[in-house]
DNA sequence: TACAAGTAGTTGAATCTTCAACTTCTCGGT
DNA sequence: ACCGAGAAGTTGAAGATTCAACTACTTGTA
């Protein structure tokens, strides 16, 4: 703890291997988000957007409570209640107001929604492939998601520190 | 190309495999950004501040031409654009114009913004090795580097389609 | 040299996101 | 039954980002 010692945990610096691995990490993830946006935007869909009529559409009934959706959407509940308003505008979804729980509300997919992603989708997985899978072996396929369901769980259970 | 197969490249789903390797690693890509967007805020600094600040700290003479800056921060010029007036008001960077183009102009870091950011480097350093180098182990991280360098080429060369 | 096309950078308006209230309701304890 | 703490959701304002002009300049070419 009060060791002089200059590689203790907290304080080290990145070795280059680290700080390419983080790099090139940081830099595809944004770059791939980036196209998949732009590739999108044909269907006048962002990709958090997509990502919201997603989640909506494989659950039961095609409903979700606002906030289950926004921490499957990884987004706060404030924006998504903002998306959600612009959706029911666009005639995407609807709201419904919870019958156990005054408070909730539910997020309802319309079928002008399930047009709407149903119309994209196709779309959108061939630019998964063009932007992403297609550059992997089966076997970096695997390893990514082995190393980021781990990763993943350790986020989770970091949730805010 | 007339063919029935239902398999054809440009239409075919993504196996559950695939699906998994893509979710996990959107997911998990969003997660580390917002964790360390939100370990950098007591700093006052967002991520992508942060990434523009980096770039020109490394730069000959801590300055860059605005379309480099923005190419290697990965942002748009018109994003950069209004960011560095905002950095300017905050007294971390200047703008000078370029004496061999006379469109062009630079953006040069200050005495100020260099305390800024290395009042903000470690705590960074440390949260992303909190928040992702540290579940990985040795092998798993040179596979994260093989595999990003060789993707991060692809979409290099995929520029917009 | 002169022109068309393209590059560098900025701008303002429209949109989107964040942030901090704020309301309404649930739940556990007493 | 009541209270206080906390959860669900929304809201408006402030701040950030995108988008499409727009100015100013450079470059290739005829």
């Amino acid at each position: 703890m009060t060791s002089k010692n200059a590689t203790s945990l907290s304080a080290r610096w990145l070795t280059a291997s680290e700080l390419e691995a983080w790099r090139s990490f940081i830099v595809v993830s944004r770059r791939v988000w980036e196209a998949l946006d732009g590739d999108l935007a044909g269907h006048d869909l962002s990709l958090s957007d997509y990502e919201i009529l997603a989640h909506l559409s494989e659950a039961p009934d095609r409903m979700m409570r606002m906030s289950d959706l926004a921490a499957q959407a990884i987004m706060s509940r404030s924006r998504l209640s903002h998306r959600i308003t612009v959706m029911e505008k666009a005639g995407w979804v609807k709201r419904q107001s919870c019958p156990t729980d005054k408070r909730g509300s539910f997020a309802v997919m319309t079928t002008k929604g399930w047009n709407a992603i149903s119309a994209a989708a196709p779309d959108h997985v061939t630019s998964i492939r063009h932007r992403f899978m297609e550059h992997l072996t089966q076997s970096e396929q695997s390893s990514i998601e082995k190393i980021f369901k781990k990763v993943g769980e350790h986020l989770r259970e970091q949730e805010g520190l």
